[in-house]
DNA sequence: AGCACGCCGACT
DNA sequence: GTCGGCGTGCTC
């Protein structure tokens, strides 16, 4: 008798360990396929897992081992280019394989659902024939773009197309695209947040019509199997989708085009941490494809690449028709009068811009009334007892906010330390920017866009619609305002406050806050009018400003790329960031400084290891939070001492409320 | 992660 | 007396 077959079977828990299994019954060498279901006995539950492998090393007792129920597919979930993608995550994030599997498909097909099958095969060439032709005629710069790319059709090769605001990156897009689908191939196209860019979906669906799928995590589980379905089967040629449709199984993916690679909502913020812009260019390099790295700021990541020759840059320069140049200047706070957070000559320049039937966009990237409440006698301030945030005073429900923990505070009548005045607001949030603005102008209509009067996309689509009718009105919004929403009769953009983002210690506060006010930036002079924008700063001689304000991104980037090569920070080394929080400060001190003498122990340690420090949000919740950063010239032997790190948590003992997380490439250090 | 087992406090 | 708190340990 021969002996029995043992697969290897991943399961969707948090464990690193893969578990064997005998194969069902009745199957033979053919049917264990890596990439389908199988239906597994599990702590006396039916559980279903993913088969990696076959094996003949197994990691228990033979007589431990069980026999699988059944397999719940023929053919793959997860085909062969996708689970080496999978694989290659889970080692390079040091995050559970099964874990890592399961954010690769919805619910329902974790559950061991059927694919909905549909009718197969024609529909690629029905496609392929129904492929649109572009009546929109590119210019030369998008034309020589787009050849560029299609010459690398089937190679492995990284663009990163840079073009400011209005310089048409999407009719570019467009037409690679047709070229793909004219072939009979399949297109991925990654958004950073789908609710934020309506206009760039119904530019694809005017063109693709029914052959755009759109794929992201707010869908219902019946759409999300339903989309995973007509993706695998072919369906759709085109995908568009939030940072996890990189993990559809698509057969004849063919491009990869990820739009706004700088924003940081590619980056997944807890559990597993991965990045898909990342991601996205080692699938191309497993499918052997090209990636488009779409930006009008790239990440300086992709300014280090293009300096290597690592990726081929692509720019469109020209704005297109009806794109006017932006002008920039700055208020210096220090001399002027300020109402409700806005100075006099801000005001100016709205009362003359309303004149003329003009809109205008305030930006300010903080919600609620005011950030603070001060007592003006004693100087204290408000602050959360749970967090270490001072809490927000938010007018329309007279209680204050924090925003970390998200409690509610009523306002004390008098100062709970001095008991001697109120409690005053202090600074200006979108609220109070909206507050101010309907005394100082009170027969213009404002509309404020935030978190708290944009509960939906829905919302977010019906105030959309109220300010593209261009009539003159006053807009205020935090970021939800700063992606590509065209808004032809804006000519004025007010930055009520910079100077937080150039201040904080994160180090990539500071690029993160020049793109923001390029996008920003970017929404005036849209069309026929020129646009202005205004700064407000208290320090209008910082040098990085300056650069900003001479409207070269590149200009700016190179300067900050030059500061992280002197540094020593990423791109050019490469982090990791080990994160503890528990409520007793000690528990989470001892185990980072554990750890980082675990570090230390290695013959050749690490370069950096900082910390253990408190996080910038040192409490959250009642929870202590604390990091320890290891930062290294090789990207090789970081990973093999975090691999043994893990190994050496994985075996003591931590106390029980401890959290702890690893996150490779470390985008926010909040 | 779940889910069991297990050993100490206040309730019908 | 037991219901249930969550600490500890295991899952092929």
């Amino acid at each position: 008798m021969k002996d029995p077959i043992i697969i290897k079977v991943a399961l969707f828990n948090p464990l690193f360990t893969l578990f064997d299994y005998f194969a069902p019954e009745n199957t033979s060498l053919s049917d264990h396929k890596a990439g389908i279901r199988v239906l597994v006995p599990f702590r006396n539950q039916e559980t279903v897992g993913i088969v990696i492998t076959t094996t003949t090393e197994i990691s228990i007792e033979l007589t431990r081992i069980k026999k699988a129920f059944r397999y719940l597919d023929v053919e793959p979930v997860i085909y062969d280019p996708l689970m080496k993608l999978l694989t290659f995550a889970s080692d390079y994030y040091h995050h559970p394989l099964g874990d890592v599997i399961a954010h690769a498909m919805p619910k329902m097909i974790r559950e061991g659902k059927p694919l909905h099958q549909e009718v197969l095969a024609k529909i690629l060439v029905q496609n392929k024939d129904n492929c649109p032709i572009l009546s929109k005629k590119l210019n030369a710069e998008q034309e020589k773009a787009k050849n560029e790319i299609i010459a690398y059709l089937k190679h492995f090769k990284i663009f990163a197309l840079q073009g400011i605001t209005g310089s048409g990156k999407t009719e570019v897009y467009i037409s690679v695209i047709i070229e793909v689908i004219k072939q009979g191939g399949q297109a991925l196209v990654l958004v950073p947040e789908i609710g934020l860019t309506p206009q760039t979906l119904n530019r694809f669906e005017q063109v693709f019509g029914k052959n755009v799928l759109i794929y992201h995590s707010g869908l219902t589980e019946k759409t999300k199997l339903n989309n995973y379905s007509k993706a695998y089967f072919r369906e759709k040629s085109i995908i568009i989708g939030t940072r996890s449709s990189l993990f559809l199984s698509m057969p004849n993916l063919s491009i990869i085009i990820v739009d706004e690679e700088q924003d940081s909502s590619y980056k997944q913020q807890e559990g597993f941490r991965y990045h898909a812009r990342d991601l996205a260019v080692k699938y191309a390099n497993i499918l052997n494809i090209p990636i488009v790295l779409g930006s009008a700021t790239p990440s300086l990541e992709t300014y280090k690449h293009l300096q290597t020759g690592h990726y081929q840059k692509l720019s469109l320069s020209k704005r297109a028709i009806h794109h006017q140049k932006t002008f920039y200047n700055l208020i210096d706070l220090r001399n002027e009068k300020i109402i409700h957070g806005l100075s006099e000559s801000l005001i100016e320049k709205m009362a003359e811009h309303l004149a003329k039937e003009k809109q205008i966009l305030l930006f300010r990237n903080r919600r609620g009334f005011a950030p603070v409440m001060m007592c003006f006698q004693c100087g204290h301030h408000m602050e959360c007892e749970q967090c270490s945030s001072y809490l927000v005073y938010h007018q329309n429900l007279n209680k204050m906010l924090c925003h970390h923990c998200l409690r509610q505070f009523v306002l004390p009548p008098y100062c709970p330390k001095c008991m001697q005045c109120q409690m005053m607001p202090v600074g200006a949030g979108t609220e109070r920017l909206e507050y101010g603005l309907s005394e100082i102008f009170p027969e213009i209509p404002i509309i404020r866009f935030d978190k708290d009067t944009v509960r939906s996309s829905k919302q977010l689509e019906d105030k959309l619609n109220l300010i593209s009718t261009g009539q003159k009105q006053i807009i205020i919004g935090t970021q939800i305002l700063a992606k590509g929403h065209d808004l032809p009769n804006l000519t004025l953009v007010g930055i009520v406050d910079l100077d937080v983002g150039f201040l904080s210690i994160d180090y990539r506060s500071i690029e993160k806050t020049g793109q923001l006010l390029l996008q920003v930036a970017g929404r005036a002079g849209r069309h026929e009018s020129s646009g202005e924008v205004w700064i407000q700063t208290r320090m209008p001689n910082h040098p990085l400003l300056q650069l900003l304000l001479q409207q070269d991104y590149d200009e700016f980037a190179k300067e900050i790329l030059k500061q992280r090569e002197v540094a020593k920070l990423p791109p050019f080394y490469f982090a990791a960031l080990i994160r503890a929080e528990s409520l007793k400060y000690e528990d989470a001190n001892n185990f980072l400084q554990d750890l980082k003498n675990f570090f230390q122990s290695f013959e050749k340690p690490i370069k950096e290891i900082l910390g253990p420090v408190n996080a910038i949000i040192e409490k959250k919740s009642g929870r202590h939070r604390l990091q320890l950063m290891l930062i290294s010239e090789h990207r090789s032997s970081l990973h093999w001492q975090l691999n043994q790190a893990v190994e050496h948590i994985r075996q003591k003992k931590i106390p029980s409320k401890l959290r702890w997380s690893l996150d490779v490439d470390p985008v926010d250090l909040y």
